[in-house]
DNA sequence: AACTGTGAACTTCTTCACAGCC
DNA sequence: GGCTGTGAAGAAGTTCACAGTT
């Protein structure tokens, strides 16, 4: 018994799928019908063999000696992504940054849709942001009920995430991501993907000066 | 001649230290002295193993039969990540996003100082964010110049970022860190890491999809 | 006894090189 | 000729298991 294609995808190959899915509707927009590998690698900074393999994944869908078509490989990509199933999300932390994420727009056309965005703060209660009041925290887990929601962002301050992230968990939230700089612990059956960006930003700065300063021995 | 110790971290790793550093400065905070590496990998969400080999690239650092002393790490690592070291920076695109980061009080303390504020539109020059007044667009070379900034954050419409980049390449910084929904080209000598907002969430929801469903073949 | 530091096994990801097809 | 699809090689990262130290 053979299995025709291994079922799962790996998580770096999806990770660059939601890139090549935008520089796809890009060149779509453009007017373009046709591309290489090589083309699309080189506009998602990626190697074009890679590229390749990670399409492989989708099963067959260029042809030999021409390329790839460009709607046919966006309705593929975006079809094995889910962009066309909508799906419900919750935000919680109405800062800059939670501001920054229910107002944009990018989010709507790949299938989520914030259905509830969450404050502790009354002074921010009632304020309207991407067509969408904000709610009292109070009212979270009835609206993940409701709604069925089951993405949670969380943009908080760090002392009240795993709160937050316990509540969601408890009210049927099955993935979350956290913008607040703790490590959050969760039930089997819930994952986590953190973005750190103090940390994205220490990894950058200590990289260029690796590079930099490939042969300095630290003084004692 | 034999060279003690590859004078490079791995990138993994690296990103892994300042989740570590922030995890100690947290126990450090609470009047803890000594912790084991399981104590420290569960805080930080790591296997115990890993998170040895990670410290293992400072050179030996703990004691054994006891652990780790919370303070000594704390400052060993932070010397090795360089957050003594002001770092001066510059940010382009004052928008919800930047004017979250520009806020952002975690970057202080590792070393990262905001010297400009940029923004093309009349209407958020002058503006005063985290202690520092947005600047037109036009006086970015002039202050990358002065100030010696070698890192560039950029928040711009996608739009616009390349041009940012370029700008920001042709000025002297060194890293830039991309929040813009595109693939940045760069000249060799300055490398760019990428935060995609819109990929992290695609990528959450694929695997939590995936892993609910690795049985079901598409239909036709 | 407890816990670190590290070689070795293992897994995952990336790159290469070329066969296969248009 | 040109470009895709993929097995095989290689690199990077992770986990294990245990020797070494206090």
């Amino acid at each position: 018994m053979i299995q025709p294609r291994p079922r799962t995808i790996p998580e770096a190959t999806v990770a660059r799928l939601a890139v090549y899915l935008r520089v796809l509707s890009t060149l779509a927009d453009g007017g373009r019908s046709t591309v290489s590998s090589g083309e699309l690698a080189t506009a998602a900074g990626v190697n074009p063999a890679g590229l390749r393999k990670d399409l492989s994944h989708l099963g067959p869908c260029g042809v030999r000696g021409v390329g790839y078509e460009v709607d046919t490989l966006r309705d593929r990509i975006g079809r094995v992504l889910g962009v066309e199933r909508s799906r419900p999300c919750v935000l919680v932390g109405i800062g800059n940054l939670g501001s920054a994420l229910a107002d944009y727009a990018g989010f709507g056309s790949r299938g989520f849709e914030f259905v509830g965005l969450f404050d502790a703060s009354p002074a921010r209660i009632g304020q309207r942001i991407g067509g969408q009041a904000v709610r009292p925290i109070d009212e979270l887990e009835a609206v993940v009920t409701a709604t069925q929601a089951s993405i949670g962002v969380i943009t908080t301050p760090g002392a009240v995430a795993q709160a937050v992230c316990d509540r969601l968990a408890a009210a049927g939230v099955r993935s979350i991501l956290n913008f607040a700089p703790v490590t959050l612990a969760t039930p089997d059956g819930v994952d986590v993907r953190k973005v750190d960006l103090s940390v994205e930003l220490q990894v950058l700065a200590f990289l260029g000066q690796q590079r930099l300063a490939p042969a300095i021995g630290e003084p004692a």
